[in-house]
DNA sequence: GCCAACGTTGGC
DNA sequence: GCCAACGTTGGC
C-alpha cells in the first residue's frame, strides 16, 4: 500500500469536477514526465491512497482525498493529433506514456500550500521539496497519517 | 506576468 | 556523452 499526491489544475479537473463524474473515476492522462510515469507505472496499485492537490490556482492546496481505480495503461491522448498531449514519438507498437484511472472520495477543506510548508512532521515531504515540480509525488505512511488525521 | 528550477532536445 | 538552448512548471 502506497500513498501519492496529485496534482491537477482545477481549471482543467477540479475536485468538484473529479466527484460529480458518475461514479467519481477520472482517467488521470496528460502526464508526460519520466520520473511521473514510472511512479505510475511501477508502485501504483489499485487502492493507493491519493491526496487530490490543485496546482496552478490562487489557492494551491490539498483539496480532497482520492485513491488509485485502475492498472496503468497506454494514455490514448499521445496518440490523438488535436491533443494538447500528442506525442508524434510515441509509437502505438510501443506506448511511451501510461495513465491510471482515479477515483474521487471526497472534497476535504483547503489545506494551502503554506500551511504544508509549516508542519515539522512533513518537512521531508517530496512536494515540498525545494524546487519539487513532480505531478505525481509519494506521500510517506506518516505523512499521509500525519495530514488526513490531523489537518483535514 | 515574472522567473527560478528543472527536464528535454539536439548539435557536436 | 557533453552541454547550451529551449520549453515547461508552478508559486508568487
Amino acid at each position: 500500500m502506497h500513498y501519492w499526491l496529485m496534482k491537477s489544475e482545477p481549471d482543467e479537473c477540479s475536485i468538484d469536477d473529479a466527484l460529480a463524474v458518475p461514479g467519481g473515476i477520472t482517467s488521470w492522462s496528460g502526464v508526460r514526465n519520466y520520473q511521473a510515469r514510472n511512479f505510475m507505472r511501477d508502485a501504483m496499485r489499485i487502492g493507493d491512497g491519493v491526496l487530490f492537490y490543485h496546482s496552478s490556482c490562487p489557492e494551491p492546496g490539498i483539496a480532497g482525498l482520492a485513491e488509485v481505480a485502475s492498472a496503468a495503461c497506454p494514455d490514448p491522448s499521445q496518440f490523438d493529433r488535436r491533443s494538447d498531449y500528442y506525442d508524434a514519438k510515441s509509437k502505438r507498437t510501443a506506448p511511451r506514456w501510461i495513465m491510471v484511472d482515479v477515483r474521487a472520495l471526497r472534497k476535504t477543506r483547503l489545506v494551502p500550500l503554506a500551511e504544508l510548508r509549516r508542519q515539522k512532521a512533513l518537512k521531508k515531504m517530496w512536494l515540498l521539496r525545494p524546487g519539487s515540480r513532480l505531478s505525481i509525488t509519494p506521500v510517506s505512511a506518516a505523512e499521509w497519517r500525519h495530514i488526513t488525521e490531523k489537518l483535514l
